[in-house]
DNA sequence: CTGAAAGCGCTTACAG
DNA sequence: CTGAAAGCGCTTACAG
């Protein structure tokens, strides 16, 4: 009863030709005649033949799948990413391996060993640090295309305006009065988190605001860390009046730290836009960067590659990002 | 310099064996000297050999991968049963294929049918309806577990206590002094639907309280379906004075209609919790189904059979669900 | 314990 | 336009 697999072979007894023209109708190559290519679309048919993508792979060097990379599925942002990158894969016939690093560039590394190894004809990749171990590895072979953070060297990248983003946001807070206004990220050895914290230190450098030391925390992985460090920056003696929060999981801890304080006449402005930000109390303001935007324009660029765009230059895309004002960004500064 | 591809033939050579044996070697076989043995390990770390695992798949006729088909990876319940598959699944060595249904049946079976193609080793599927067309495909060969939704004949599923749960959380209204309460969901072709709404019912008619067919709504997707019927539901004659809504995305919907209406006094208990939902004032009492141990149970049961495990006997566990009191569940009926 | 050889299903020079 | 044959890199009976 288990129907054994139907093979070129098959197909070709079947429309009484040899395998060479079999897969040459199949694959659509020249030099066929009609009736013959005929013959054997209608053996496709009748036994119902499907191509086997791993022996393809296996002769071509080449799966017809592309591996991502990103630092958690279970984060929204991320999984917007891979979401988008798997839907228009698909049509074109390509798989999606996928594999999360855990923001752990030994992880990191090691998926894209393994991506390699499969032979994936592409990748997407948001990596961990700027130079990641396996960077020598893709010259000349498996294109890649780095999202939300850039890689040192030549390197494909889509990103989105971290520090014109960062200094937008910014500048908003101060336009409100705030002077005393916190920076909120994760580590700096992310990328993002530097190029906001540029944008930020530029945006109170433009108004002559001094950068205090200790209203700059970085260092917050996940929204506990970060709702800590805002009950922390209240608690202080001089505590800011404003938050500029460098990226989702922070203002998601941010603002929980401010509801559960009732302290929510604190002025926050957050990077990266996120479910529900439109319907709390006060809606909370965001730099919305379009991840599947940014997503969209990754993979265009990885199938121009897999067609057989020139590599020669690559280029780091870089995408605008929108203020969208609810609420929360526009609390004046409280008199202290 | 693109140095080609380490050979198990180059290991064989090098250490003076043949290809036989190396592969035994890789592979931990039995029936090698040791001495042998050493010198192909030596073999393998100095080339930096790593098998083909395309080969491999096409040898063995089956790839070391597992196929997992969601509704979508930008809803962050299925997200979350992705990452936690992925998670367990990699470190065993299991690359991980995704595709997203988009609820759509034929997507469905065009990425069932291109996973089976492909050799995965095994399955783990959301699917859409109870009877996709591909389950005759998945008779005696690859294994597969369902998640969050079972279908019909012998086939391992995990999840949650739907029926359960949602009587559970209409009960909970019920406690509350509330009797018109609205039931919000999805289509009734998806399960869930059915065995929440079941579960409401049950929960009305244990006390009393005749179902008014106009409290029910489904048919709702996405949010924006369900902010729309909830805005209807608060315009009608006899409105509701709670709402049990049966998944994440019609709660998101339903609580920003009634934050938009400012119509908070609403009672409100939704199956599935969801980021945020704690901060939200009220916060939102959920049902919470933990899709990572749901996700678990099912990689779990997949790898089982995977190692060799009897598939004889395949059952469906139904993972408990509780109940979050957080504030909008625990509201009072609102005189009228 | 070890190896020569076949074969997984396909594609692709190479001849004709 | 068509086909015989080699080969992608591995695993696995089959012998010895």
């Amino acid at each position: 009863m288990s129907a054994r697999r139907v093979t070129l072979l098959d197909v070709a007894r079947q429309a009484g030709v040899s395998v060479t023209t079999a897969s040459r109708v199949v694959n659509d190559g020249p030099h066929v005649r009609a009736d013959v290519r005929e013959r054997v679309r209608a053996a496709v048919a009748e036994l119902g033949y499907r191509p086997n993508p791993v022996a393809r792979s296996l002769r071509r060097g080449r799966d017809a799948t592309i591996g991502v990379v990103v630092d958690s599925l279970a984060d929204i942002f991320f999984a917007t990413i891979a979401d988008t990158v798997e839907r228009l894969a698909v049509p074109r016939g390509l798989a999606v391996t996928i594999g999360s690093s855990g923001r752990d560039p030994v992880r990191e590394q090691g998926l894209v060993e393994l991506f390699l190894q499969r032979q994936v004809a592409g990748l997407i990749l948001v990596p961990v640090s700027d130079s990641p171990g396996y960077l020598p590895l893709l010259g000349r072979g498996t294109p890649a295309v780095f999202v939300d953070r850039p890689v040192d060297g030549a390197f494909d990248a889509v990103i989105g305006d971290d520090r014109g983003g960062a200094r937008r946001g910014t500048r908003h807070l101060l336009s409100h009065g705030h002077r005393r206004i916190a920076f909120l990220g994760d580590s700096t050895l992310i990328h993002t988190t530097r190029a906001r914290l540029d944008g930020y230190r530029e945006a109170l450098a433009g108004d002559g605001v001094p950068v205090a030391d200790d209203l700059v925390v970085t260092g917050c992985p996940q929204p506990p860390e970060a709702a800590a460090a805002v009950d922390r920056l209240l608690a202080a003696e001089a505590p800011p009046t404003a938050i500029f929060s460098s990226n989702m999981r922070c203002t998601v801890g941010a603002v929980s730290a401010l509801h559960s304080r009732s302290r929510t006449e604190v002025a926050v402005v957050g990077f990266g836009d996120f479910p529900l930000a439109d319907v709390l109390d006060p809606a909370v303001t965001v730099l919305d960067q379009d991840p599947a935007g940014v997503a969209t324009h990754a993979a265009q660029r990885l199938f121009d590659l897999l067609d057989g765009a020139s590599a020669e230059d690559p280029a780091t895309s870089v995408v605008p990002v929108h203020l969208v004002p609810r609420g929360s960004g526009e609390l004046p500064c409280a008199p202290s």
